[in-house]
DNA sequence: GGATATAGTTAAGTATAATTAACTAATAAA
DNA sequence: TTTATTAGTTAATTATACTTAACTATATCC
């Protein structure tokens, strides 16, 4: 199946440019909008995505020092987007999450992100909307998969 | 079909928070490689979209002042990412577009996207695969059809 | 032809993200 | 118990993205 396989190739690239270009233009927006930078939102996400467990831990993964995290992560708790919390089993390090307030505000950013798919998506056939839902599923599953 | 269509909203949610948390790091990791901002990448992504005619037309876009755009398409220009030309029809104008580098480390930054859906597509059946083909050609041609 | 508007550049100043280095506090190891 | 390691914070410095304002050059309008 080289030729079918050739035309997902593709299909695959297509899409992923056009999604990050949108995305990106969301993305930019959310940062006038709200003030935060780059990091900060990036920072929000992994919260919001789960594996990001304490400071250290987030300045690696966002590939800068545990001081700039610490430092970042301090606006957003002032600004009332993370709870900041002591661990009880290790009492140096800090239990990172969502507050309700910054939660909200990545739900509205998916939101925005996904409407336009929404709005297409509601003008097709039941056979098409299962379509879409089996390929996402999919992909969101080898999304999850892949934590490296 | 509300009950199809819930999911569907669902499922659109899902894979946008995944993706966008993958994408982000991917992101993240060009900025750290390249040392270009998040500006400038947002900048090649335009002009790789098409759509980003002069210099005053990307600061509108990317929400900055003409003289910002300047200079961050000065850099550019300098890392031979970005070909600027006169516009011979307004001798004003700039013409902008990628040089064969920037192009290049655009292409490599979709491979990166996506490696990870052709590698789990590889392993479907090829009904499955005309699956995500029909699924994600819709969704490209709504990303496209959208200018907004 | 002269006034106005548009496209872009340049320079100086501002704001802030991130680094380095020095520090505190809690845990682990010796 | 003493030492070393780990987690995080703080302050001073650095780097740079972006703004404002002044400028040049081309195009359009009267």
């Amino acid at each position: 199946m080289i030729q079918s396989s050739k035309l997902l190739s593709q299909t695959v690239r297509e899409w992923s440019e056009a999604f990050m270009h949108r995305s990106m233009r969301d993305f930019k927006r959310v940062m006038n909008d709200t003030g935060l930078s780059f990091s900060q939102i990036n920072i929000l996400m992994c919260l919001m995505h789960g594996g990001c467990e304490g400071v250290s831990d987030i300045g690696e993964r966002m590939g800068f020092t545990n001081a700039a995290a610490s430092q970042a992560i301090d606006r957003l708790v002032q600004l009332d987007l993370v709870k900041r919390s002591e661990n009880p089993q290790d009492r140096r390090g800090k239990q990172l999450e969502l507050a309700p307030k910054g939660l909200a505000l990545m739900q509205k950013g998916i939101e925005a992100r996904t409407r336009w798919v929404e709005d297409v998506t509601e003008s097709l056939t039941p056979a098409q909307q299962e379509t879409i839902i089996a390929a996402l599923t999919l992909l969101t599953e080898a999304a999850r998969a892949r934590t490296d």
